[in-house]
DNA sequence: GTGGTCTAGACCACG
DNA sequence: GTGGTCTAGACCACC
């Protein structure tokens, strides 16, 4: 499982692992009911306090993304549409959102921005 | 001088006024060696501690976006060539990228983000 | 870690922090990714506020001589080599420069400014 | 008179024109009883508030280095023995003192530094 | 436990 | 009037 944690940037480490994991889990890396590491392994790989891990690990849980059975392990939960389409477009939204804000800070048009995503959904494509 | 402080999405107010001035100096809505407001008068129409604004001004000071004259007020630094509104768009843009990258983790296509953004401009020009 | 402030020379006293610090990092007395004492600590062993020890390390952090962990502690940062002990002479030779260049407007002569060095090294070898 | 004012290095204006006007003095630029110039000229001069200029005045009036007519101006003090020998030699000691506590921070013994001085006391007696 | 942010308010230095 | 420093103490986030 690749998770990348950048020590400095002062996002909150468990946090970073928290959105990591999500995106493993929405784009099938890891799939439904596969067993997450124990929290003390992923602990040492990533060098971080086992606390670090544990505290993902339960806000993750309370999320429903992933459950825990007494004395085997951590799996990934089966998607429910909520998780998916409904609070994914949600989070997506309020991006866009913050970017309209930033913009008429910065004297920059709505209609301006929807060129700029235009122009950037046709470099995605190409990818 | 128009900044909006919210108080409550974990974002530290003083990183707030920081981001917002810079947009202001950048949207050239405030020039070159134009007197910003007083500490303790934005203190107060933003209804916030002296010290925070204070704190704001400070790190604006050291990254050389403002300097101070000792006992007369606080003024806009000259725009080095780097911050035009050019480089703006770009900030956009960048922004923009990391929403389609977060999408597309998220199984979001670039079409539907098109029209969230579309909508989203509806509501923006709404108000 | 021994350090004095003095209250009532004029100098902020964050500042006599941070310069004190740096001279212990370049004096080698702390090392490298040694751990500094806590905010609160050497707040109440310099009998100073806890604000204006965390606004001395969060400018020596800027400027890169030390580094913090979130929630373990604030640490010494590796040392740049242009920060050795030949460039800690090079900041005393500066010093004595400064007090020709003063000495020589005061029409003193340097054989004074000798005879006035023996002196003060008598009186701090007998401390 | 020659003064220059560094308007953004943090040292107070007012001390740099006092310091500046000693030196003028001490250095037989200006002589004694010659007049100096009216506070207002100076501050257009240096492009300085005149309350500056008259702070800086009133300050070596105070300190004895130079008196006023009522009506016709300020002028140069006769420099009194203890405004030279003593004062001047107290202000070079203190520097002198301040040398070598920076010095003990830095691990450099005394010894080191007499002979740092007496280097530099060569490379004086060469210029 | 660690550091980070913020408030309320005092006092000082500068122009 | 301006900004700068400092204190006292609260509350929060992180490990």
């Amino acid at each position: 499982m690749k998770i990348n944690i950048s020590q400095r940037d002062g996002i909150p480490i468990y946090l970073q692992i928290i959105q990591q994991i999500k995106n493993l889990i929405v784009s099938k890396r890891i799939v439904e009911n596969h067993e997450l590491p124990p929290i003390r392994v992923l602990a040492e790989q990533l060098i971080v306090n086992p606390n670090t891990i544990a505290r993902a690990y339960r806000e993750l849980e309370v999320a429903g993304w992933i459950y825990k059975k007494r004395g085997s392990g951590t799996f990934v939960a089966p998607i429910s549409d909520e998780l998916t389409q409904q609070t994914c477009q949600q989070q997506i939204r309020s991006q866009i959102e913050s970017v309209f804000k930033q913009a008429e800070q910065l004297n920059i048009s709505p209609a301006q921005i929807i060129e700029m995503v235009q122009q950037q959904s046709k470099l995605e494509s190409k990818e």
